[in-house]
DNA sequence: AATGAATGAGTATTCATTCAT
DNA sequence: GATGAATGAATACTCATTCAT
């Protein structure tokens, strides 16, 4: 109704409280099976508040996913060597990836919602596109310096994506029993091997130690 | 209460006409969103005789899961030629996956659902696992006989699978816009370039026109 | 639909089938929890053969009601001693009311059905008027012998049905722990020591030892 | 989930009201022809706040059947003087019931379910058990007083707890058709009959005029 | 900001009964 | 007589959302 509400500081952390709950309880039953008054209860707040912060349960989803969204890509940023060439890069944000996937698995598991729920297309096709545009970037510098195979770049963005999603999903989903961190080099590697030119390449890029620590 | 009911001819067509009507609508608009009187009227039938050929919602879906993941799995067989490499197997498996999948798309959407729903997850999961499995020990031998890197082969192993899968949803989902044929080649040299220990069997192995039709 | 269906020996077995399971399910279960589908099940036959002996599953009720307030009343008859006064021949009624509700506890545990569901009202009420002719009969001509209290005979012709019901509702539902023939003397005695003029006649007619092995 | 609601006294209130009007329509029709629509329509609500004071349409019923079972107990021991001895009590207590069970006839048709419905055997048996405690110890106190016969006090007890339960029956169910204050009195005066060890004694309690007029 | 009572649309499931074969 | 597939009316219960206080 408000569109934006303006809160007070103790405001915000209540609806962050709210987010925070939400976001475990949606994690652990799917949005579906996550009832508002789970939501509120686990907060210990009344029902009614909930609709004092947010418009509808819909809203709060949504809301969620762009946070997360958001904090993953400067995850990624941080994560990559602005000095370093395009398929070091691709690996640094790999790697930073599968971390922070791992890190926050219960936020992630959320996204998944994407293959079902069609009243969810929109904002999660639109985090995305803006992912995909990031990582295509990279993967188009890297084969015009000649570091990745010249194939169709757009099928090698989604095979860069593909690859951290599902290792992490593996992982998060209990299949894949292993260390975050060397999930996390295999993953790199993994990236690497694929896009590479040629073997010099991918072992001169795996060979180098200087890995993101996020 | 029955756990099987003998049916005669009519009473299996009907069934298959019911789970045919389900599968669409599944697909169309998600589990949550199909309800029974959607799958009766589509079929044509009153809403009670749903109840004479399944237990319920749920039992029907998941019928319909363990259906599918059995013919894709006969595909697979029929697309692997016994007496080729490891290596080369993979490769027509994986090619023949990607084509069934975009032939049978809206099947598919439907396993997706693992992600959200805990109820499916042990139809799903036990699939999974299935053909985890069959994926593995092609890895394995693959190792064994050279053709592929010295790595932990469960990770090697969910790395192919997921490759197909994820390559499979962005085509599905419209992201990836390209001819199913190019898309199946694609992914099945991605895998081997991933796999293999070196570009020349790498190389070798893509060149090999002999690619099953299926 | 045919009100009297004309039956084969073979059929009329069929149906006797037919009620004794509907019986003793109804016994168990209720009228209400004990679908169609159990009875035919319990016999062994098609649903669809239901309704080519029986209306509906009213109508099969009721038969069955029907039917075994007839036997209870001739075995009452049979107990009872023609020779013998009012008042013995009220006990003999008692005590064999006593021992034969017990016998078909499951039979009877269905009259009481009478208290829950106004559909059987009539058929119920009906039996149990009948019955309570022939006590109330016994009882006026007990009161005219000197045997009984003078008082209101429909009230005391009330007091011996529900002294019997009663006793065989407490014995049926395990509250009442005893013996059939026990609680069948007790009873008996009971009956007499309540309707009986005074201790002399009471004590008379209890001590007689002749008393109804049926 | 919640076990006991915290209530307000406008709850409480709101809460009463829908046990009233489901308590009247289960007296006309019956528990299972008695829908939640008709109980909440009755008390001019909607559907949904039925479920915020009530876990299912059972859990109104056993509150129902408990609180009835109460207000009995409190009216029977408010009829018997403590100070009079157990064969008065009993003819108190018995008139008391009766007088009780006619003014709320329409909440004792409802516990006369029992014999049906197996879903409801703990609540209530646990009602009759305790009332049968109660009717028993005055049985044993007096034939230890040698006012009543000595014969076993739990048959003795079922007989006193099934005359007053099956005359009010009859009387509700319209067989009797006889005032109450005849009624009671005369349900007192004969399970004094029934019980006293001999006519002298008898004769002295029912002629007794205090009795209570509650 | 916060409460919790109130609303009501939405749906899976049951089961007596019918009927073509 | 016998079968079992087909029908459809009937109903308890859930839960997001609103609103008076």
């Amino acid at each position: 109704m408000d569109g934006e509400r303006r809160l007070t500081a103790q405001g915000q952390e209540r609806k962050q409280q709210l987010l925070d709950c939400a976001a475990e309880l949606f994690a652990e039953r799917g949005y579906a099976d996550t009832r508002v008054i789970d939501i509120v209860e686990a907060a210990g707040v009344a029902k009614g508040l909930f609709y004092w912060y947010f418009e509808n349960k819909e809203a709060l989803f949504k809301e969620l996913v762009v946070s997360i969204r958001l904090r993953l890509r400067q995850h990624q940023a941080e994560a990559m060597d602005p000095a370093a060439d395009p398929l070091t890069r691709l690996r640094q944000g790999t790697e930073a990836s599968v971390r922070f996937m791992a890190r926050h698995a219960t936020f992630f598991a959320l996204l998944e919602v994407e293959n079902l729920d069609r009243q969810f297309a929109d904002v999660l096709r639109n985090g995305g596109d803006v992912h995909a545009a990031d990582v295509g970037s990279l993967v188009r510098a890297g084969i015009d310096a000649g570091l990745i195979r010249d194939e169709d770049p757009v099928l090698l963005t989604f095979g860069v994506i593909g690859t951290v999603a599902y290792y992490s999903h593996f992982h998060r989903t209990g299949r894949l029993r292993v260390d975050v961190d060397e999930l996390a080099t295999f993953v790199g590697r993994s990236v690497v091997r694929t896009l590479a030119a040629d073997d010099e390449i991918a072992d001169a890029i795996c060979a180098d130690p200087a890995r993101a620590a996020v």
